[in-house]
Order: structure tokens, then C-alpha cells, then sequence
DNA sequence: CAGTGGTCTAGACCACATA
DNA sequence: ATGTGGTCTAGACCACTGT
């Protein structure tokens, strides 16, 4: 008896338990919007707790849904559009509208950075912290990795390692002809440290970018940001990002 | 009596976990080697095996392991650098040496590419798939959609749907001049057929790099690709790529 | 075939936010 | 105090890859 072939590749239900979701989701729900708890929702479908967050963990990773542990699951906005390649001879600090300068100190520069500037591993460095704020929502936490040798005429404790440190690490920077730039992006889980300035848990999804700046055919500076992979849309350079940027 | 906070903030099992089995990697393991299996694992550290597998799956969203069913866990090498951001004025194909063109058809494009566009959601383009390969590995998969309006002198039947098809797309968008581009990065989770073709799992973690080229004051083309988000360092622009692009 | 990772269940308890 | 999402368990079965 010829056995046509029924369910020759049955598709996981957290996966048809998804795109369920996602309809709903565009035609049923309004931005913001809280949806029934997780026990509901999964007795509403039938399938365990575990299954029904799986689909709530991809439709969060693809900045569907925002979850707030002690508060519920709402509808996420669109992503923004944050520009991280304009710009591409300007030293960090110039543009100071969107980024906020928190503090700086003292300390060696992980392996993977050193190797980056060039410079021993155990060379202490100026960390210089940074954070970006879009339409009153903190998107990216950085760390700058300034060499001694990048900002020769800052007195090495002309200010203690604070804020006003940080200003002079920059301005010093800025003096320098910056010669080129270039970035990477890559994917990551957020510090605990970067989860909470970020606003979200530990090992979250974030866009790693990391900005090599050269001078005097040297890299003269280091940054990495950490991005929330959730909400942001990294933009590069063109000469027109309106509609990308929306 | 002085109770000092013990453990006032526990940390979760897996994450411990996974800083554990990180340094593991680091000083026990060379590349490529197969870790013990998940259920060896769980018991040798005490969890369950749920919770083992929390902790291999941040490992491998950070591209430190690769995990493949039937087969086991073996140590991921360092993400690929791949260049994303280069060569700013030149129309996707003319760089053939990574990019694969797999074969075109005429189709609608999503609603977000059509508002990219500018055209009616309804109205039918062509759309081109091509695959990028790097040291043997398939690391992007791409659609690129072409509206007619674009390649005008294409006579619309003059190859079947096919590579041969994609080929003559490509060939008539390059005789347009190329007047700017812009770029938006953005994580986003596989699709069954992007999946396959990558050599994954639907669902796994990808980078979307969404691509708006520019001639005659429109957007005469849009490229979504897919990036294997854990073999995958998406680079950027900069002069002189050496030491990112490792 | 045996062994691997992938999916799924039905429960339990915890941390956090809010009222 | 209540209700939410986050963590964890101990099992089961399935899909896939190799031999």
C-alpha cells in the first residue's frame, strides 16, 4: 500500500508555536501592549511552559517582544536605527549629543584589545566609560582604550580617576590627526557589568562594535561598545540614512 | 549578631557554569576538539542536563563552541573576519570572488524591502539568491531585490528563471552608476531555507545586513544577507583591515 | 545499530516589581 | 501579598550521524 508521505518533517512546535505568535502579534496586538502571562499563554496552547518560552525567547531575540521579569511581556517597538559608522574622522568625544561620558581609570587592556593597540598585555591603559542614550533609552555601554603613549601630554594625575579624568583622556585624544578607522560587529552576551547599564540581565544578546582608531600609523585608541541587540539597528555611513535610520 | 551578606546575589548555576567551562576551553582544549557529551557533562558538574545546555548555548552564541546533533561538541576556532563594509561603490557582483549567484526569480519582496524600495508591496521584482563562502565555509546567504524600473533594458524573458537569469540581473544593474549606499546590521534568527542553506538550524542566532544601493537619485537595489552570527565578524570600512580582519 | 544533540513535559522554587 | 518572568530538575522521546 502506497504510504504518502504525512509529516515526513514535522516542525518543532516552539517553532510553529512562533510564527503563531508573530501574526498575532501583527494583527492583534498594538505596540506596548502586555499579553497574557506565560502559564496562560502555554495552557492556551497546549504545551508546556518550556516550550511556549522558547518561542517567546526567539521572538524576543528578534525585538518582537520585550520581557520585564516581576512585570510581564509587552510588544516591543521597531528597532532604532542608531548610526555607529557616520562620521568617519571624528575621534570619540566630538559628537557629544547622544553619547555621555561616565568615568575613567587605570587598568590593563584585555588580551584580545592589547593586541589590538599593539602594546603589552600588562601595560596599564586609560578606560575611559561611555554611554549612549537614544530617545531616553540607554542602547550601548563602551569602554575606550587609550594607551599612555596616545595621549603623551595628559599629567598623569591631573585629575583622579573620575569624570574629569575622562574629559582630559579625550580632549588629549582629540589633538591627534586621526588617520582611519575601522569596525566590527559581532554578536556577544552582555557583561554584568554592561547588563546593567543596559538595563537588562546578564548574558542578554548584544552587537559587539569594535572601533580601531589610527594616528601617527599607529592605533591610537581602542573602543568596544556593547550594543542591546534587542532594540538597536546598527547604521552605516551613506550619504543619506533617512529611511534605514527611521 | 553581624550576619555579613553571604550570597546576597546568587548567581545563576548556568552562568557560573559557563564562565567555568570558559576557561576550561581556554586552557584545556585546542580547537576543534570534542568536548565530553551533555549528559557526561551534567553529571560530572552536578545539573541537569537543561541546565548544562543553558551554559553550552551562551558558549556557542559567542562563537566558542559548535554543536552539532548526532555528531557532539567540538571547540569553535575564532570568528572569520568578514568584510561587509569595503569597496563603498560597487554593485554586488562585481566582486565575484567570495559571492556565489545561486539562480533568480521574479517574485514580490517583503513589505520592508518594498518601503527600503519605495515601490507597491504588491508589484513584483527580481529577486537574485546568492551564497558567500570563506575558507570553504558557507558563512552568508543573500537575497537581492531588483525592481524592473532598474534594469529596464532586460528583456524580461530573454533566460528562464535560473543562475543564467541571475547572472543577466547582475550584468544590467552594473551598468547603472553606483551613487551611494548605506548599511543597517541587526540580529535576527535563521529562516528555514536561509537555515539550510548556512548549514544550521531555523532559528539559530544570524546578522542581517541590509543593503540599499543608490543610482539616479533612488534606491535602485536592496540586498538582505544572512551572516552565520557565531562563525561570523562582520567588518567594516578603515583603510588597512589586517589586524580585525585576522 | 549506538550515541549524539534537539525537543518536550510537569512540576518546583526563586527574584523582582507592583499594588 | 500577589503575580510576573527566571531558574532548575529529572525524566522522556525524537532526529540525526556515524559505524
Amino acid at each position: 500500500m502506497g504510504t504518502t508521505q504525512l509529516e515526513s518533517v514535522p516542525e518543532p512546535k516552539y517553532w510553529h508555536l512562533k510564527t503563531v505568535l508573530s501574526d498575532a502579534l501583527d494583527s492583534e496586538f498594538a505596540v506596548g501592549e502586555i499579553l497574557p502571562n506565560e502559564r496562560e499563554l502555554a495552557a492556551r496552547f497546549g504545551v508546556a511552559r518550556a516550550t511556549l518560552r522558547q518561542a517567546l525567547e526567539q521572538l524576543e531575540l528578534e525585538g518582537r517582544l520585550q520581557r520585564r521579569r516581576g512585570v510581564g511581556t509587552t510588544v516591543a517597538p521597531p528597532r532604532m536605527g542608531v548610526a555607529v559608522g557616520d562620521s568617519e574622522h571624528t575621534w570619540p568625544g566630538t559628537t557629544a549629543d547622544t553619547w555621555q561620558t561616565v568615568d575613567a581609570d587605570e587598568a590593563c587592556a584585555p588580551a584580545a584589545v592589547a593586541r589590538l593597540l599593539d602594546i603589552d598585555p600588562e601595560q596599564s591603559v586609560h578606560i575611559v566609560r561611555r554611554t549612549r542614550k537614544t530617545r531616553g533609552q540607554p542602547v550601548a555601554a563602551e569602554l575606550l582604550y587609550v594607551p599612555a603613549a596616545s595621549v603623551p601630554d595628559l599629567a598623569a594625575i591631573d585629575a583622579p580617576a573620575g569624570p574629569a579624568r575622562a574629559r582630559a583622556v579625550l580632549r588629549e585624544l582629540q589633538r591627534l590627526r586621526l588617520e582611519g578607522r575601522d569596525q566590527a560587529v559581532e554578536l556577544g552576551s552582555a557583561r554584568a557589568d554592561d547588563a546593567k547599564q543596559l538595563d537588562r540581565l546578564p548574558g542578554s544578546p548584544v552587537l559587539l562594535v569594535t572601533t580601531r582608531y589610527c594616528a601617527q600609523g599607529r592605533t591610537a585608541a581602542v573602543s568596544v561598545a556593547t550594543y542591546r541587540a534587542d532594540t538597536c539597528r546598527l547604521t552605516f555611513g551613506g550619504t543619506d540614512m533617512q529611511l534605514l535610520a527611521g
